[in-house]
DNA sequence: GAGAAATTGTGAACAGTGTTTAGTAAATTC
DNA sequence: GAATTTACTAAACACTGTTCACAATTTCTC
C-alpha cells in the first residue's frame, strides 16, 4: 500500500469517527443522553452496531469525545467578550454569555456540569479537562479584575468566583430541568420563563454591583 | 373474609410496600437510581420481580413514593429553623439546613431537584408537589420577612428568592457531582470540601448582610 | 366441611440495552 | 494469482423494564 492510498484510507477513518460524533451529538440532543443507543447511532450511520466499537472503545468514549467539543462550544460563546475591556462588564457578558450557552444547548450543558461520570474519567487523564479549568481561570481572572477597580471589597477571589458559578449553574440546571418553570408558574405567572430567568440574573447583577468601594 | 382478617390484610399489603420501598431507598442510595434494576429490589425483599408490578405501577411510581417521602424528609431539616425569631438568622440557618440535607442524602437532593422525569408526572398530578411549593414558600416568606426588617431594600421578593435559591442549587449539585472538587482541587488546594462550600456559602450570607438599608 | 371465587405470587417471555466474538467479504501486498 | 491484512457484520451474552398466562393459596358461599 503505497503512501496516498494509506493517507486517504486514514482520512477515512477520521471522517468515519466524525459522522459517528456528529450523529451522536444529533440524537443525544433529540433524546437525551440515556435514551439515545448504540443501535440508534449505528442505524443513523447505516453501519452495524459492532462497527462503532471499531472506533469508540464503547459509549463512554463517545461521551466523552461529546464533553471535549462542548468545552470548546462554551470557549467560543466567550470569545466575544475579550473585546469588553471594562472588567465589571466583561463579568456581566460572561454571565449572559452563559445562560445563552445553556439554555441553547441543554444537553451540552448538563453533559458538561452536571453528569459525574466523565468527570471521574478526566481526573485519571489529566491533560483533558484543561478547558474546564481554563474557562474557570478565565472567571477567577475577571472576578480578581474587578476587585481591583473596587468591586468586592474584602471579598476571597477564589470563593467570590465559586459564588458567581454556583449561582450561574444553578440558576441554569432548575431551568434546564423543569423546577423554575414549575415553581415559576405558581409564583410568578405573569412573566415567561426567559424573561423570570433573565429578571433573577439582573437582580444577581445588581445585587453584586452595590458592593462597590 | 370478616373485617379483622380484610384489616390485617390491607395491613401486609402496605407493610410489603414499604418493604418495596425501603429496599429501593437503600439501593438507590448505594448505587445510583439508573443503576438499581426492579430485579435487585425484588432479590433484595427476597420476592419475584413480578410481584413488584402488583404493587407498584412501574418503576416511576416507585421514584415518586422516595420523591415525596425525599420532601418530607427535607422539610424535617427545616422543621428546627422554626425557633429562629429573626428572619436574617432563620434564612442562613435554612441554607445551611439545605446544605446539610443535600450533602447527607445526596441522590435523595439529586431526585427532589435534579430530575426531570418526576417533575412532568407531578405537572399533571397537581397536588402531589405542594410539599415543594411549599417549601419555596417558606423561603418567599423568610426574604419578604427579611425585607421588611430592612434587608435587601429595593429587590423584587420572587427574584430575590429565585436569586437565593439558585445560589444554594448550584453549589449543592457542583458539589454533589463533583465538579467542585475538580476545580477546587486545582485552585484552593488547601482547604477541604466542606470548608470550600461552607465558606462559600458563608460569602454569599456576608454578601447579603451588606445589603442592609 | 366441600366447592367456587378471588387474591397473591411467579416463570417465562418480549423488546430493548451495551458489548464481545467469531466469521465473512473486500482491499492490499507479495 | 495467492496470501494477508483490513473493514465490517450477524449472532450471541448478560443485562434492563415490563407483561402475561399460569399456579398456589386464601377467602367466600353453600
Amino acid at each position: 500500500m503505497d503512501m496516498g492510498v494509506a493517507e486517504r484510507k486514514e482520512r477515512h477513518k477520521e471522517d468515519l469517527k466524525r459522522e459517528i460524533l456528529d450523529a451522536a451529538k444529533v440524537l443525544f440532543a433529540e433524546k437525551g443522553l440515556e435514551a439515545t443507543s448504540i443501535r440508534a447511532i449505528a442505524e443513523k450511520i447505516e453501519y452495524s452496531p459492532a462497527t462503532i466499537y471499531l472506533y469508540y472503545k464503547d459509549k463512554n468514549e463517545i461521551v466523552h469525545a461529546l464533553h471535549r467539543e462542548g468545552f470548546k462550544l462554551l470557549v467560543d460563546y466567550f470569545q466575544v467578550l475579550n473585546h469588553i475591556s471594562h472588567p465589571f462588564e466583561r463579568l456581566k457578558g460572561m454571565g449572559r454569555a452563559y445562560i445563552q450557552f445553556a439554555l441553547q444547548n441543554p444537553d451540552t450543558y448538563k453533559l458538561l456540569f452536571n453528569m459525574e461520570e466523565p468527570l471521574e474519567h478526566v481526573a485519571n487523564c489529566f491533560e483533558e479537562w484543561d478547558e474546564g479549568d481554563r474557562a474557570f481561570d478565565i472567571l477567577l481572572q475577571t472576578v480578581k479584575e474587578c476587585q481591583s477597580i473596587g468591586y468586592f471589597p474584602g471579598f476571597a477571589t477564589e470563593q467570590m468566583s465559586f459564588m458567581i458559578w454556583s449561582m450561574m449553574h444553578g440558576l441554569c440546571m432548575l431551568r434546564i430541568t423543569g423546577h423554575l418553570a414549575h415553581v415559576g408558574a405558581a409564583k410568578a405567572n405573569l412573566m415567561d420563563l426567559d424573561q423570570l430567568m433573565s429578571s433573577t440574573f439582573e437582580t444577581f447583577v445588581s445585587f453584586a454591583e452595590k458592593l462597590k468601594r
